[in-house]
DNA sequence: TTCGATAATTCGATATTCTCGAACTATTAA
DNA sequence: TTAATAGTTCGAGAATATCGAATTATCGAA
């Protein structure tokens, strides 16, 4: 397994970004992630299948709104609060003030 | 030509409108917009196909980002500021406030 | 009215991306 | 070791994107 690639902030593109949120299960992770401030994949009930999963989550890691590191088996996700408030302010806010998709 | 769709403001989801930003092509013409008022077509000088261009607005029309009337042979765009204003305050100004991306 | 010219959409084919289940890797605990 | 848990990677089929060619729509001139 290769380590994750996570992108240094200024690689962090506007559009990547958008993209990342773009995707219905993606953006109720990042709105969940918000709320809880961290989830393993495995904390998700998602109706998606693990490895779809896996996929969502390297998208947002590789868009530089995720950091994941690894603790014991699980892999812990965590929002680039930060990174993303300065590149992009107001962005999350957007993201978090809408309310929790269901997943449609 | 079956005339355009446009959802009503109620029917403009956060995903939908994220999605329709989550491309080069289509941020550069929301910018463009937001600074231009409006715009056709062809006043954009763009690396893709003309045909890929009107599934770009046709996408940024559906999702409720852009309104599309007709004026002669031309298609004129606007964006609908006040309903992703009102729906998402904020969003737009995160938008414009990035520069311009040249076409990658 | 008919013939171009202009603007943009629609169509059909190929290319890229997404989703899934199965197989695999890594870590921990018995 | 072996089994269990967590997550990734792989390969195939489904969905979406892009292109060029053909089509539709409108306007202005012959």
């Amino acid at each position: 397994m290769r380590p994750f690639y996570h992108p240094q902030s200024e690689d962090i593109s506007l559009v990547g970004v958008l993209y990342a949120l773009g995707d219905p299960v993606r953006l109720q992770i990042v709105q969940r992630l918000a709320e809880t401030g961290e989830l393993t994949c495995s904390d998700l009930d998602c109706s998606v299948a693990k490895s779809t999963m896996s996929h969502h989550f390297k998208i947002l890691r590789e868009s530089g709104l995720v950091l994941t590191r690894k603790e014991g088996t699980q892999h812990i996700n965590t929002l680039r609060v930060e990174d993303i408030d300065r590149l992009y302010p107001g962005l999350l806010l957007v993201v978090l003030r809408s309310p929790i998709t269901t997943n449609e």
